[in-house]
DNA sequence: TATGGTACAGACAAATTTGTAAGTAATGAG
DNA sequence: CTCATTACTTACAAATTTGTCTGTACCATA
């Protein structure tokens, strides 16, 4: 949750962008680091912090927390707080988030398949 | 073509990610700023350098000219050299880059539906 | 009273991406 | 010889993202 310029060139394309396109509004809302892979791991049910955290393989607390929040934010994860010491969090993909699912598996297919075709470029 | 830190968590998490998800691999390459712009623009065939330049809002020739020489790395898009004078250059999609058009329209009706859900939140 | 586990928050720094503002080569037209 | 056109390139600066490290509240347990 940096704050960013809201004068800056930069935002201005960007929301100009994804105000027009409704492709790069769904791409920024997935692009980060590591929002992926948290999504994916939500995939088959709810999981804790802790869990994502370790689970995910070389991402930081802080990295976890802020990407969490936006995904909160975008309305793809619901997050559930539960009144207990020490405390106890929940992470669940939304509904809108689970229509994502089959989507991203072809997506994940075309990466798989693309990817071979450049180890062997011809 | 900055060159990156070879050294860096950074990078080293980038390549990690990437290496063990077909799916991070292949939302990093339609990633960046203009990415997918380009791609849709290219979506009904070949264009020049300048045709793209004046279709897409906002985008400068360096970004324009970054961007597609990743693409063009990436396998997405075919890059061919006229020689004429002045010069002429035409890009178009290749073959693996069409096949992403249509997980790229569901995600695009994704993104408009998901937009809509958050505009008027309930 | 000291310790421990959980889910963070904050300050700061490093890395990376994006934007700005020039300039270039080649050559045909005038 | 001068200028215009096209598709870039380069040096530099600003903005943004990501990573490092330290610290916090809560209370149950030893």
């Amino acid at each position: 949750m940096s704050k960013r310029k809201e004068t800056s060139t930069n935002l201005l394309n960007e929301n100009y962008i994804v105000e027009s396109c409704d492709l790069t509004y769904a791409v920024c809302m997935i692009g980060g680091r590591w929002k992926l892979l948290i999504l994916c791991k939500l995939e088959n049910g709810k999981l804790r912090f802790s869990e994502l955290r370790d689970r995910i393989n070389g991402i930081t607390e802080r990295m976890l927390t802020l990407q969490l929040r936006e995904l909160e934010k975008e309305g793809l994860v619901k997050r559930t707080v539960h009144a207990e010491v020490p405390p106890r969090v929940d992470y669940e993909l939304t509904s809108i988030a689970k229509e994502l699912v089959p989507i991203w598996s072809q997506l994940s297919d075309w990466g798989g398949k693309h990817r071979k075709l450049m180890n062997k470029p011809r």
